[in-house]
DNA sequence: GAGACGTGGAG
DNA sequence: TCTCCAAGTCT
């Protein structure tokens, strides 16, 4: 079978694949996206956009007002390069979400992936669009490796141009279904390969499933006691307050004096906190 | 290219 | 409990 035929078979019902949702509400979505699971985006994304239904209405409320409303979605600084896109969006392109990958690239935030993940499925042009599930799906159904390598844009991008269908309609349901593919059934974990549409042509199946040997990508930092443990707790403090936050406050919220003061300065550095005159913490 | 950058669910 | 992982981007 077909990643095509099997992608409209087995699609899952997610909000930005709703007829008329917009380009605005699939940007949106793809930056919530990024590193963020899926059934933790979707409430979040459709409050966002009830409240700020335009790239407008969001650059006319405080920055700090995306981040409060990020709630828990994690990596803060992508509400605030959010709110600086619409900002930009709204000043240099007249409020319209531009559908040119170099325009998105442009804006603050927006990668190789995002740029043209929203060029693809909201505009429905043809350009390859490559995430961590389309690496996993090309190394194992293409390559017969177990795992992707290390991501490399120029490689990955070639990759996939190479497959990707030349009908600018079939393209985009080609990108979207190697990355439903990915999510769904040729999984990091445990693949499954019974219900896999490439199964029969799996390089990676046929070869007998051998272990990865290939360079990997490296591993995240442990979590616990590091600086993005403190950053979080600050931020969780700051957006549940209305009020400046006194330094003293904060300093409660972890032992380590020095480790906190070295969060709070990169934090105030990313422009995620603002410190006002009377040594209180806010967001901007 | 390597490393920093949140949060929480799954195995 | 602990490791891995989730539609990446930026420096």
């Amino acid at each position: 079978m077909t990643v095509n035929d099997w992608f409209v078979e087995n699609q899952r019902d997610l909000p930005w694949r709703r007829e008329g949702f917009g380009a605005w509400g699939i940007l949106v979505s793809e930056v919530m996206l990024q590193q963020t699971p899926v059934v933790r985006v979707i409430p979040r994304l459709e409050q966002w956009l009830e409240r700020w239904p335009t790239p407008a209405a969001l650059a006319a409320s405080p920055p700090g007002e995306a981040v409060r409303a990020w709630d828990r979605l994690g990596y803060p600084r992508r509400a605030l390069r959010l709110h600086a896109a619409a900002t930009a969006i709204t000043e240099v392109h007249g409020g319209v979400v531009p559908s040119d990958v170099a325009q998105l690239l442009e804006l603050p935030g927006i990668g190789d992936y995002t740029a043209r993940a929203v060029a693809a499925f909201a505009f429905g042009l043809r350009h390859p669009v490559v995430d961590t599930n389309v690496r996993r799906v090309v190394a194992r159904a293409i390559l017969g490796q177990g795992e992707a390598a290390p991501a490399s844009t120029r490689r990955d991008l070639a990759a996939m141009e190479a497959l990707l269908p030349h009908d600018e309609p079939a393209a985009k349901v080609f990108n979207a279904g190697m990355m439903e593919l990915g999510a769904l059934v040729c999984t990091a974990r445990a693949p499954r390969c019974g219900d896999c549409p490439l199964a029969g042509s799996c390089a990676w199946r046929a070869a007998g499933y051998p272990e990865y040997d290939g360079p990997r990508s490296a591993v995240q930092a442990k979590f616990e006691g590091s600086d993005r443990q403190v950053r979080g707790l600050v931020m969780a403090e700051l957006r549940a307050s209305d009020i400046p936050v006194t330094r003293a406050e904060i300093e409660r919220l972890w032992p380590d004096a020095t480790q906190l003061a070295r969060a709070l300065a990169s934090l105030e550095t990313d422009g995620l906190v603002v410190a006002d005159d009377s040594d209180a913490y806010l967001l901007p």
